[in-house]
DNA sequence: TAGAATT
């Protein structure tokens, strides 16, 4: 199996940054080998009413569904439309969907609250949708023979000529703890528009950077490819402690997937003959937290202002949460001190759970468990 | 020498 060696500490500390520092605009684990930036598509004058309201979230998860996106917007504020663009024929998420909002405040919120909130593998981008446009479609070139020492500041200086970017992003081989980032010497600029792309093909293409050697090759990027389902599930399952990039730990706390599992049901693993859709086909046996449409956790000592993006700051690095919520008081509106989370995966679900449980949040210490049937529903 | 940024 390659559920050995989860380090807890490196979650833990992977999450306070994101908890302490807020959304970031760091998109560092988008991809295990990647750097990114995450400009802003500020709002063009003169736009239609969306403008302020209708957002693009980038870096979406690769099995976040529309209505865990709705989920997740949806805590902000009432949502106008909402929608997760998907492959024409093979219905797979592209990654990247758009929020359209009622008010225009609950978009400017969205974008400070939820920018940079880390889900699963990713750190997703929140930025005002722009119009949407011929022009700028195939805007992306694909950039290679970059000198390797060259950084992705110097890389948009060089472009930055021919027009505005969007995105810029050079490839770099794997990250070895926080340091020694070796460029690829290949990576990608969007332009806003394509014909600033072709101009930037005009000039750059075949041209030796500043203080560059050899030669660049600049191209229109071609369609991401497509990923087998086998690929997704691989890139959903292995490799836990990639998912959580932080400060290695020094004494790791080790938690074994298969040891839990074998605790709680004397099963071996999701993939077990016993186990079709991980634990749900164990017919008969009582099962804590599982409500038909994933797991239901119970989060209990939260404090009063607790809000449901809390919830999906701590959860969401541990897999798919498909849903949260804060319980209230009718009148007050202020948290009752406890909340739910619904989790897609046991395996993920107990992760977190074993993760959290205990965890200090502010002057609180938090008792995270499956939801029992002598709780509050959900 | 390959990222899911325009519904």
């Amino acid at each position: 199996t390659c559920w050995c060696g989860f380090k807890m500490t490196q979650v833990i500390a992977a999450m306070e940054t994101q908890l302490s520092n807020g959304p970031t605009c760091n998109n560092t684990s988008n991809g295990p080998s990647t750097i990114s930036n995450n400009c802003s598509s500020p709002v063009e004058s003169g736009s239609i009413e969306d403008s302020k309201t209708n957002l693009i979230v980038n870096y979406l998860p690769q099995n976040m569904t529309q209505e865990e996106l709705k989920s997740l917007f949806g805590s902000i504020g009432e949502i106008e439309s909402c929608k997760l663009v998907r492959d024409k024929i093979t219905g797979q998420s592209l990654g990247y969907g758009f929020v359209n909002y009622v008010d225009p405040k609950d978009a400017e919120k969205a974008i400070n609250t939820l920018n940079g909130l880390r889900l699963q593998t990713k750190t997703i981008k929140v930025s005002y949708a722009r119009p949407s446009s011929a022009s700028i479609r195939d805007a992306n070139l694909y950039v290679s023979g970059l000198p390797k020492t060259m950084t992705q500041k110097e890389l948009e200086q060089l472009f930055s000529q021919y027009g505005r970017i969007i995105t810029s992003r050079i490839l770099v081989d794997q990250v070895t703890g926080e340091e020694t980032i070796l460029s690829r010497g290949v990576g990608f600029i969007r332009f806003d528009r394509r014909i600033e792309a072709e101009e930037a093909i005009k000039g750059l293409n075949c041209q030796k950077p500043p203080g560059a050697t050899e030669p660049i090759t600049v191209k229109f990027a071609n369609n991401p490819s497509q990923k087998t389902s086998q690929a997704l599930l691989s890139q959903l399952y292995q490799s836990p402690n990639r998912r959580y990039p932080g400060p290695l730990a020094q004494q790791a706390q080790r938690f074994r997937l298969d040891n839990l599992l074998n605790m709680a049901y004397g099963v071996k693993s999701r993939f077990s003959p016993m186990a079709i859709d991980g634990v749900t086909s164990l017919a008969g046996i009582n099962i804590p937290g599982h409500a038909g449409t994933g797991w239901c956790i119970f989060v209990y000592n939260l404090a009063p202002d607790a809000d449901e993006s809390i919830l999906w700051q701590m959860f969401g690095p541990f897999g798919a949460v498909t849903n949260v919520k804060v319980i209230r008081d009718f009148n007050t509106s202020k948290c009752k001190g406890f909340g739910f989370v619904t989790m897609t995966n046991y395996d993920e679900a107990a992760v977190a759970i074993a993760s959290l449980n205990g965890y200090r949040l502010g002057d609180r210490v938090l008792q995270v468990s499956f939801k029992t049937n002598k709780t509050h529903k959900a």
